[in-house]
DNA sequence: ATTTGAATACGAAATAATTCGTACAACTGT
DNA sequence: ACAGTTGTACGAATTATTTCGTATTCAAAT
């Protein structure tokens, strides 16, 4: 078992979110995308560098300025967290969390075709 | 917009689901239900006190043991639990947490078709 | 009546997560 | 060279959540 067992707390996730959507990206940068008005750029910051320490990230430090870059995969921690919200919220249910998706979140049209033939290539 | 902006935590959570499985319970019956070997009695006491004062449950305390029920809708919560998840996790895209939750949790062939039925009716 | 067991109340410790202040280092432009 | 800007480091405060210890109340059984 690799050292993929941590479960990236809230605010890890949306620098996650920006560090997959850009490959790599600064601490600024990063501070800008997700542009919080009520948190400092050190707190953005202070969370990346916990982040490194716990493994989530890595960084290159040659640069004054450090390059960051998601260690652990997208497809990987979504997963982990659909299936915790399964258990927890759905009773182990994927079915019952699908509806309450879809019947929520209007998905469109569209949406619901892709999804209809993604279930059809399942079987 | 009533009282309803309240996100539980993971332990009320827990809880939640119990109260809304049984419609109503004792601490002692969700203490139970939960088996955690790892908190006692009155951390579980403690919690479902809270979730009284933030209005997440009600208690009936005619009697020595109160009775407690939840307050909140279940739909609803769930709702809001997803929807969340569909923002933070999914930039937005209910059909991404669809697939992530399917492809995962390989859903049995009952599931997939109860699922097909249900994406049938939204058109 | 008294003991015993099961319940609530509630302060406070323990843990986790976020936020900030401030010191210092490195680069930039003058 | 040096003032100003931008960056990292990191301890510590703040806030949220969970957990427990202990006091007290109530009811049942001896």
């Amino acid at each position: 078992m690799s050292n993929n067992n941590i479960k990236p707390t809230e605010g890890e996730m949306e620098i996650l979110q920006v560090l997959w959507q850009n490959g790599v990206a600064t601490v600024r940068e990063v501070h800008e995308a997700l542009n919080k008005k009520d948190s400092g750029y050190t707190t953005t910051l202070k969370l990346m560098q916990i982040m490194h320490e716990k493994g989530l990230v890595e960084r290159d430090t040659n640069q004054k300025t450090h390059i960051y870059k998601a260690l652990v995969s997208q497809d990987k921690t979504e997963k982990q967290l659909v299936n915790k919200m399964i258990d927890n919220v759905f009773n182990g249910s994927a079915a019952r969390l699908v509806m309450q998706a879809l019947g929520n979140h209007s998905a469109s049209a569209d949406e619901i075709e892709e999804i209809k033939k993604y279930l059809d290539s399942l079987k």
